[in-house]
RNA sequence: GGAACGGUGUCCGAGUGGUUGAAGGAGCACGCCUGGAAAGCGUGUAUAGGUGCAAGCUUAUCGAGGGUUCGAAUCCCUCCCGUUCCGCCA
């Protein structure tokens, strides 16, 4: 969400973005219905301090005043209810055109309609070179008696997985892993549910857009978040906080849901797209200050390569443009790394700053120091996502011999295996 | 699922249908005091709108929404949320 006052002072930039971002909205219609509740609000207030003026008056009239003046507070009351249908329906109406107005790209994020518009940075890491026909990861997982694909479709349907073995201990072990690389860099490891109130999807900007994405409960009004980054962002909603508490900087470890409609047919084979998955979310609350919160998103992208470089995968860093983005977002870069079996890079991490975007929905303020409360500027950025990230794990440390090699930083965390398999 | 009790400002916490935007305390800011600090004293300190050059004026907000009333944090109804106890349960 943006500030109101910005909006009507810089309609033309907030033109710019829902045109680069792809957005369906009709800012004009925003304005009007902003300047008719305007009107219909000076009325309303108007008629609202002669009624509090009036019945202010009551109890000081002499007795031979007093009907007059009740009789005046009555035709006050009532023609105030008159307006009111009026008032909520512009007020509803104009909130329901704001929280789709999309946040502002940075200068120099490249316009594009999607991801084959976005940018490549760098790459990193050397690509492995095989001297033996490299298999897939589905073809490694089967191999091994990793997976059991068949049986775990007939329990929980379509891209469903299920991990048997020491692939089950490895999939646990880069989640520890990647928890306390982050705890390490000062980030608070957190546990958390995914089941969440529907007001902290409005919240962090997925709704309204993104309900056919999201499962929701029966009969209960929760709804299971593809993403830590929906409860953690919400955990401090409304509050205003001090200034001395932030940084918050927490890597929170939950399951994601997300139903992957619009998506039928696409990657339905092994791990890389399932309805379930558990990820370790990097999560930053920081001072409304640009400059600051520009430092933590290199830190969290820094965070990723450095969990990738530490599991030995190549991968390449990618800028999103515009039209790929998201509405909230000011700034995003992609995490792809290298899948052998299909020759190129594949999403594992996604970086992105919301600026104050996020905080405004979520009501997440903070006293600055000029004792003025204003909204906090909000980050995240994968930390490790699984079974995804084991595609290019297994993929790229497999063996000739089929084992798969174990980097020295993960050791550790699997019983000091150096190869599984 | 049953029962009880609660939801007030940055935080804790009082609160009578009208002079309460809301006592008191904590915290914070500034000042005094001090060699410096603590303590102490004093002053200030809600949020979001509208309007105005400004001082200011004004509207809303005491979980949410309705209702009663000239007037509601205060009375009534509905809902949401929380805590505790009992039941059930991994």
């Amino acid at each position: 969400m943006l500030d109101l006052k910005f909006i009507r002072d810089h309609s033309g930039l907030v033109k710019d973005a829902i045109r680069v971002k792809h957005i369906n909205l009709d800012l004009d219609e925003l304005l009007r219905i902003d300047r008719e509740l305007l009107a219909v609000r000076q009325r309303v207030e108007t008629l609202q301090a002669e009624r509090n003026a009036n019945a202010k008056a009551v109890p000081k009239a002499s007795k031979e005043e007093k009907p007059e003046l009740i009789e005046k507070g009555k035709a006050l009351g009532e023609e105030i209810k008159a307006l009111e249908p009026a008032l909520r329906a512009h007020e509803d109406a104009l909130r329901q055109l704001l929280l789709r107005v999309p946040n502002l790209p940075l200068p120099g994020v490249p316009e594009g309609v999607d991801d084959s518009d976005n940018v490549e940075l760098r790459r990193e890491g050397t690509l492995p070179s095989f001297d033996f026909t490299p298999l897939d990861h589905v073809a490694l997982l089967d191999q091994h008696g990793w997976a059991d694909a068949e049986r775990v479709a007939r329990v929980s349907g379509s891209r469903s997985y299920l991990l048997k073995g020491e692939a089950a201990l490895l999939e646990q072990a880069i989640l520890t892993f990647a928890m306390t690389y982050l705890a390490d860099r000062g980030f608070t490891p957190l546990s958390t549910t995914a089941l969440v109130r529907p007001e902290t999807l409005v919240a962090t900007g997925h709704f309204p857009g993104g309900e056919d994405q999201v499962y929701k409960i029966e009969g209960e009004d929760l709804m299971l978040a593809g993403t830590a980054e929906v409860p953690v962002n919400s955990l401090y909603a409304g509050e205003i906080l001090a200034e001395s508490e932030l940084p918050v900087t927490l890597a929170a470890l939950s399951a994601a849901f997300r139903s992957e409609a619009g998506s039928a047919g696409r990657d339905v084979r092994g791990l890389i797209r399932v309805h379930e998955f558990r990820k370790v979310e990097q999560y930053v609350i920081c001072r409304a200050d640009q400059a600051e919160a520009l430092k933590w998103f290199e830190t969290l992208l820094a965070n990723a390569e450095g969990i990738l470089r530490a599991l030995e995968l190549p991968y390449r860093v990618v800028q999103n443009c515009t039209g790929d983005m998201g509405a909230g977002k000011a700034l995003m870069y992609d995490i792809e790394a290298w899948v052998p079996s299909e020759q190129l890079y594949r999403e594992t991490h996604s970086c992105s700053y919301l600026g104050d975007w996020q905080a405004r929905r979520t009501g997440l303020r903070y006293r600055g120091e000029d004792g003025k409360p204003q909204f906090a500027h909000t980050l995240n950025n994968t930390g490790i996502a699984v079974p995804r990230i084991l595609v290019p794990f297994l993929e790229n440390h497999q063996q000739a011999d089929g084992r798969i090699r174990i980097p020295a930083a993960l050791q550790g965390f699997l019983g000091g295996k150096a190869f599984i398999g």
